[in-house]
DNA sequence: CATTTTTATTGAGCCTCTTCATAGACTCGG
DNA sequence: CCGAGTCTATGAAGAGGCTCAATAAAAATG
């Protein structure tokens, strides 16, 4: 069944269809409300393929993901999906299962118009590809992100982010600070760890190289991460990690060793995922705002797409220090996430 | 750019350049030789959408899913996207965000082209609609299912899975046994209940209505419903919580009560979360295979879409009983979700 | 050289949208 | 009151890029 089936049968041209469908404006009355009981009728659907092939555009985003399983990112995701189907535009998920490799494979849709642009939540492929491809498709980058290319940009102010926790920890009168990071060959760890330096210079604290460990994302590596800090002659009594997820680890290692969090040693976390104001310590954490940058990269995307410029492209969302308790400063107890906020 | 670029370059016609691409074994070796470097040197990228126009094959599945931010969900969401990439398809992404109406939304796609086929990991809408729809396109449920409708499905038997579960905590002692459950308008929730209702017959074991509580899939909702169960006069000693993230939740919320789990109050969770391993007292659950569910629906997919008859339409994937510490027969400590299995 | 086999070309769609053309209705000034 | 000019509503026709069936050409075989 086609659109000509139903013109047929309400005695009007294809074009006369194709026009009740979608510019509705330029068609009588009387003959949009006949075609209409028609098309319902016959219950017609019209043929997108067709409809994408001939306008050139297939109204799809890709959002390429490194990993889906993460929250932080699924919660991401979310924001950007529900952003771009409420204009009308579909999804396509590309999760690369941290493989960079995968990236290119997904950013091949583009190139073969099936997405007409994307929104990256990884970035690590080279920076000439990145460039390249933004220059000829539109592209916004989210959490990651990639320095010096002229790419639309939402994220949080990392380094600023890890400075200020680091410095909560400084405050509350951590000397010893140690760091588990994800390696300095993503942006994110790279900023980060940049924060927690520049907090322990401006306060004239040395950095322990082997302070400095890197982990990888997950509770267990956070886990194993921390027993190599347990292990230090120089211990540190307290511990900035790169993620909520690893901290859990953290914290874990520390009570399984038989201390305890905060009071042997103080850990906190980043990015403030649900779980992480549930469990005892509750976490002390940067919060970022994981829908909403979904929501603005979807939005930014939209635009491109529409043609219209874009001048700030560096968008920087609000990110914001949650005191609780495993930072060992903990004012008085909230439930359910609640916490004093600063 | 397109085809009859590449094969004015080249020196042949666009049906060459095109069998080249798809059906190379009818191409000599030199002219497909001779193509490919064209391709290559002006970078060609065929135009999917014509593809899919022309072929009627748009490669696609639609997988629907109603919280794409639930653990389970996101790595069931990765087994069915890697099994569909690997084998060429693309996914569009339908997070429904448990609003009913949505599914109807993108299933759409399928009516109208764009999808193939699709992979429900929820299914609310009425039974017709969903038998009308199975009727026309390849359809398999995951997880939730439907009863009585000859479509293919893939999960675990839940009741058989519950009745083990609830079985383990009368084995070891408990007689006053809750459940937290998800009210059975769903029908895993049905599924659950009934296995349990099962296994506290089985054993002449009273149920005090009260002790069925309905919760709502989240951290928050299992706390608020242990805080009933602890309210009451007839307090029960052990509880079957529908999921490890409700089931956590009640963790909490009887240790903010004062009591200990397992020693006052065994909770068991279902679902094996990472999480689930992770913190003390190490929840005793059942495990779903999540990533090979996905995999499985994902490759039921595929074969319907080849048109491959499927006799058995109801696989049942393996589930496991992970015994570890809150159900209050721990046999000895192990690291990382190691746990004794049955 | 005739016949079979292999390889390449021709041309017709796939279904919808949009431009251009037309016909009718309407406006308005002379 | 009429003809020119405007609008409105519809139709006719073609295009969009690719693939496949039918056809033709070339190569291989006996």
């Amino acid at each position: 069944m086609q659109m000509r089936d139903v013109a047929k049968r309400a005695n009007v041209s294809p074009a006369t269809v194709s026009r009740v469908l979608r510019q509705p404006d330029l068609v009588k009355k009387e003959t949009k409300e006949k075609v209409i009981q028609i098309i319902n009728e016959l219950n017609y659907k019209p043929n997108m393929i067709a409809s994408q092939f001939r306008t050139r555009e297939t109204k799809t985003i890709l959002v390429v993901v490194p990993d889906i399983t993460r929250p932080f990112f699924s919660e991401v995701l979310r924001g950007i999906e529900h952003t771009a189907l409420q204009n009308g535009y579909q999804v396509i998920l590309g999760d690369t299962e941290n493989r960079i490799e995968r990236e290119k494979e997904y950013i091949e849709l583009l190139y073969r118009k099936q997405a007409e642009g994307a929104v990256l939540l990884t970035a690590r492929m080279d920076r000439d590809s990145l460039k390249e491809l933004s220059s000829q498709f539109p592209v916004v980058l989210a959490c990651e992100y990639m320095d010096g290319l002229d790419i639309p940009t939402v994220s949080i102010d990392n380094i600023s982010s890890a400075r200020k926790v680091t410095e909560h920890l400084i405050n509350v009168g951590h000397r010893k600070i140690a760091h588990i990071s994800k390696g300095t060959d993503v942006i994110l760890g790279k900023d980060r760890q940049r924060g927690y330096q520049q907090a322990m210079m401006s306060h004239d604290l040395p950095i322990n190289p082997s302070w400095v460990q890197e982990g990888d994302y997950d509770i267990d590596s956070g886990y194993k991460q921390m027993v190599k800090l347990l292990a230090l002659e120089d211990r540190p009594t307290a511990v900035f990690v790169f993620n909520d997820e690893m901290a859990l680890g953290s914290i874990k290692a520390v009570k399984d060793h038989g201390l305890r969090v905060p009071e042997d040693i103080a850990i906190v976390g980043f990015d403030n995922l649900p779980m992480a104001s549930f469990f005892s310590p509750y976490m002390t954490t940067i919060d970022q705002p994981k829908y909403e940058i979904g929501q603005k990269a979807a939005d930014l995307l939209l635009r491109l797409l529409k043609g219209i410029f874009i001048k700030r492209k560096k968008i920087v969302m609000k990110d914001e220090l949650i005191i609780r308790e495993s930072c060992g400063f903990y004012q008085k107890e909230q439930l359910f996430g609640e916490a004093e906020k600063v």
